[in-house]
DNA sequence: ATAGATGCAAAGGGTTTGCACTTGA
DNA sequence: TCAAGTGCAAACCCTTTGCATCTAT
């Protein structure tokens, strides 16, 4: 079964203190200095089991590679900073949705991604 | 200056008929057609001297490559069915959505895909 | 005639995979 | 011990680019 790697527990760790979803090359800079040589490939190897336990779940957004936020948070959605590409959490949602699609149409999901500058950012600008 | 070439040409008509965002396989697929020996690059060029020129805008949707639509429709929001890939316009739009973002974030723009199934894949369900 | 456009193949990013070596149980 | 996990490099997919050839103008 799955073996408790020192790669595999820095690289939870790593979700568990970002607060935000990550992408791998996030990941990887950040467990690299807990775990000196890793490799991207096992950050993606990592990445995927662990979305296969379900302990974490994909957040595709438009236009950017896949980031990847612990699971079990509930229906949300996302912001993207244009500024430093960091990816956030929002909290809520919106209605009155599928009343934008045609007669036959099945909705079965939607996303909404905000985009902008994060606080940092809009502070530095 | 730019010419008016057999490929560019086809490339146009391909997304005027088209009447729904294209990928650039689904454009090498309709052009070649009409083009013998149309090359992916060709179209990869084209598309991206037609997004210059902003007779183009690129379509981006999570987790899919881009695709590209006519410019000048006004805003609106797609859906992405799930059964055939394609991608479709709708018609209006949300509101409220600054108020999900936190105190100090900059909202500059927005994206909201729906999906699930076209009507022609709905039907063969 | 000649600069822009094309097609092919090679090169680039991001992600995955094969393989020999390492390591957790 | 010994199979799962790792790191490296090669492979892959989608997109871009270099280059010799072709073609609108």
């Amino acid at each position: 079964m799955t073996r408790n790697t020192r790669q595999r527990t820095v690289i939870r760790q790593v979700f568990e203190e970002a607060n935000r979803p990550l992408g791998a090359p996030e990941v990887l800079d950040a467990a690299q200095a807990s775990v000196n040589g890793l490799g991207i490939a096992t950050v993606y190897r990592t990445i995927k089991s662990l979305v296969e336990d379900q302990w974490l779940v994909p957040v595709e957004l438009p236009g950017v590679p896949p980031r990847y936020e612990l699971a079990g948070k509930g229906h949300h959605h996302h912001f993207h900073c244009k500024g430093c590409g960091k990816v956030y959490e929002l909290e809520g949602c919106v209605d009155n949705l599928k009343r934008l699609v045609p007669a036959g149409f099945e909705v079965t999901g939607h996303d909404v991604t905000l985009s902008g500058l994060c606080l940092a950012c809009a502070s530095a600008a």
